[in-house]
DNA sequence: CATCAGGGCCCTG
DNA sequence: CAGGGCCCTGAT
């Protein structure tokens, strides 16, 4: 991370959204299990965090001002020129979709609710949504997750940040922001490669080139079918389906989308639905697709945050060795 | 010191 | 469709 800001974002905008009920505000914008990155901090009931807007950095606040059953989230958007009306309305908008403040996840729970794994966790975080980020955030995320172990991940992360981000300050906050595809799409490869991020460069130089000539908007992947969108997905360079699993899930909210399995998501399962080390996987996704049918995916991640919440108080034994730092 | 595998994916045969 | 190679890093 840098130690100056590039850019200070002085200019404040502020309005206030109510989700739908039930709402929990903490274990929707902090999900203990994702790497730490330094484009959002998250404390109790305040997060803050940065996003590309038309070609600028800004930064926002949210901070939780009501409770699970009467939501209320308050927004200050913070930006280095006045944001118009509209545009404030359409990233806000964004910002809803990528964090589900609006789904109602009312059927969900009235589908596991005799469900013997999912009572405990439902009790602590009934109303939990899944967070996700712009596709091409998404992308550079899970290109630099591939083969690496979680230490390797959060440094290259941190060298791109720290060589094409923006580095910005709000409230006394100094955070990361990402970059526009062009600027990374400009680079030679061996200036990429300097930044330790190995054959990835490839993958985050022709990803960021297919994101800004042909491939399609978000609003037209949002319409599409899983199975059409999962096809889409696949035709990214250095995305095969290990990511466009978690694209599936995160970014585009497919909750019934789980039909991969990696070897150390493999062993936890294992543990969470069999008490034991190791289930093959293809056992654990027949599993899920019982229990859970249409809704197996969020139901997974469910136990899988909650597993990594409680670990955060106590280490989980099993689970130390499985987290490769 | 060498060797290896890791929270995959591409490419080749 | 199986399997080798790929960047780097820390573990052995």
């Amino acid at each position: 991370m840098k130690s100056n800001p590039d850019r200070q974002l002085t200019c404040v905008r502020s309005l206030e959204l109510a989700p739908i009920a039930p709402f929990h505000f903490d274990s929707t914008f902090h999900k203990p299990s994702h790497f730490p990155s330094s484009d959002c901090s998250w404390e109790p009931s305040r997060f803050w965090m940065t996003r590309r807007w038309v070609g600028q950095p800004v930064g926002l606040k949210l901070q939780d001002v009501g409770t699970v059953q009467q939501p209320r989230v308050s927004i200050s958007v913070f930006s280095a020129q006045p944001l118009s009306d509209r545009s404030l309305q359409t990233l806000v908008d964004n910002l809803a979709f990528d964090y589900d403040l609006f789904a109602d996840l009312k059927p969900f729970y009235s589908y596991v609710e005799c469900d013997t794994l999912m009572q405990p966790v439902l009790e602590r975080w009934k109303g939990m949504r899944v967070s996700g980020a712009p596709l091409y955030e998404s992308l550079i995320v899970y290109i630099v997750l591939q083969n690496a172990t979680v230490r390797r991940s959060v440094q290259m992360l941190e060298n791109l940040f720290d060589a094409f981000g923006d580095a910005v300050e709000f409230e006394g906050r100094l955070l990361s922001s990402f970059w526009d595809p062009q600027v990374l799409a400009a680079v030679e490869e061996d200036s990429l490669r300097r930044l330790k991020v190995g054959y990835r460069a490839r993958s985050l130089l022709r990803v960021s080139s297919q994101l800004i000539t042909g491939f399609p908007n978000e609003s037209y992947l949002r319409s599409l079918s899983d199975e059409d969108l999962r096809q889409e997905l696949l035709r990214l360079y250095g995305i095969g389906p290990a990511s466009v699993g978690y694209l599936l899930f995160e970014v585009f909210h497919r909750y019934g989308c789980f039909n991969q399995v990696s070897p150390w998501e493999q062993r936890i399962y294992s543990r969470l639905l069999f008490q034991q080390e190791l289930v093959p996987a293809q056992r654990i996704l027949m599993e899920v697709d019982q229990r859970w049918g249409p809704w197996k995916m969020l139901a997974a991640h469910y136990l899988f945050e909650d597993l990594f919440w409680l670990r955060r108080h106590e280490p989980v034994e099993w689970l130390e060795n499985l987290i490769r730092l």
